[in-house]
Order: C-alpha cells, then structure tokens, then sequence
DNA sequence: AGATTTCCCCTTGCATAACAAGGGAAAGTA
DNA sequence: TACTTTCCCTTGTTATGCAAGGGGAAATCT
C-alpha cells in the first residue's frame, strides 16, 4: 500500500467525501473504495484521514450516521448527506472549479508578465 | 481588500510562486501581484502567507535571493528560481494537473457506483 | 483447528502551513 | 504635516492530513 503523496488534499478532502455520499449512503470503508475507484486509483485515503474527517463533517451538520450492515453482513456505519451537506457539496463543487481554474491559469500562463496597466 | 476565502491554497502556494519566477527574477510584493493579476483577482495571497513561503524555499534551494532596487527606486530582495527550483516547478506542475485531474473524475462522476469487479 | 486475510471501527500525537494580526521603514504626494 | 503606497518581516493560532497504533468479528485457507 504505497502511498501517493499527494499533499494537496487538505481542503479538498470534505468535498470528495461529500461527493462520495450524492447516491446513497456509505460506510467509511466503502467511501475510500468509491473515492478509490473513481479516481482510478489516485485517491488512496488513510484511515487516519477518513474516520476524523466524517467526525468532523457530521458535527457541522452535513451527514448523518446511522449504524447497520454491510454487503458482507459487518457491523457498519452509514453515512448519508444532510440537506445542508447537499447544498454544502454544490458550494463546495463551485468553489473547487473556481480555485482550480484560478490556478490553471497560472500554471499555464505562457507569456513574460508585461505589466501594462489599461488607464 | 476583503479576502477571498479559498482555504484550497494549501499544496498549492509553492509552486504558484515557482511559476511566477519562471520569467524573470521578482520581489515579494511583485510576486502577489503577478499572481493575482494571472488569476484574474482570484488568488489573493497574505503577505503573512508568502513571506514564510518565500524563505522556506529558499532554505530547499529552490529559490536563491539578491537585494536590489524595485522600479519604483526601493530597496527589494528579488527572488529567481534556482536550476534545481525549475526542476521542482515541472515536477510539481505535473503532480497538481495530476490531482486536479483525479479530483475532477470524483466531482464529475454522473452515474451511481454499481461496482462491477471484472473477474 | 489454527492461521491468515479481509472487512470495519477508532484514537493519539506529530508536523505542517495558511492566516490574522501585528510591527517597521522609506519614498512619494497632498 | 499627514497620508498612502511600496516593501519587509514575525508571532501566535488553528486546522488538518497522516503515521502509527489498537480492537474485533467474519470469511477463507491450510
């Protein structure tokens, strides 16, 4: 289980897992499969990272739990959005695409700066 | 100057500020307004935030620093990317358009996991 | 039966880093 | 004189991802 080493997930980890949630409820160990798969094997979420995070989303208000069975007939805890995690995920959505297209465009910024002001 | 509120920054701020001195060598307060000038008034940086930044890549050799004159005749310390700095742009570049692109197959993912193990 | 793997939950402690909020100084401008 | 702009920096706070643990129950393998 190598790890990616990836450090840019701080900020985004609360919407992926948001995302991860839009169909139906999951348990923790099937959203970092989901996460895991959709991502085509980029995302690999600690545990360590996970179970704080859904602590911390259901406190705000944004997910529900409620303890029941898996597939495999396992003890589990199943998440599942709250109104407000729904509105919060489609904020969160506009905010990443916002931010990410902001940074793209520095990225691919292809000319010397050129600083001419339009007066 | 009210503040944008895009907690995304972090993971990211390095290698804005690499980009930004793939042309030509800038001082600190040049560096954030080139970066909000490319990202359309999108990536506002705190000086609180850059200047920590600035010294930490310096002190991995990414960035060497010279004090010199701004173009308004005062006293500036101007940054350039160090041959090991660019090499640390491209990698860097790379692992973010990497996983911008795995984030995105996540937030855009339409239909419902249905996971289909092909055995 | 015993051993191993898989599935599932969680906690503690650490390190990093973005930010708010400060302080300072020099040059221009009104 | 007072104010704004340009430039530099530091301290303290807070958030959070991660490594590294621990636990237990069911399935599978030998």
């Amino acid at each position: 289980m190598e790890s990616s080493k990836l450090e840019f997930l701080r900020g985004t980890l609360d919407v992926l897992i948001l995302k991860s949630l839009v169909w139906e409820p999951l348990h923790g160990y099937a959203i970092t499969g989901l996460i895991r798969r959709q991502s085509d094997e980029a995302l690999l979420l600690e545990e360590g990272t996970l179970y704080p995070a859904l602590w911390r989303l259901e406190s705000k208000g944004l997910l529900a739990s409620e303890w029941g069975l898996s597939e495999n007939n396992r003890k589990a805890k199943f998440y599942r959005l709250t109104s407000k995690g729904k509105r919060q995920l489609q904020l969160e959505t506009a905010a990443w695409e916002a931010y990410s297209a902001a940074v793209s465009k520095v990225l691919c910024a292809a000319c010397p700066p050129k600083q001419q002001e339009a007066s």
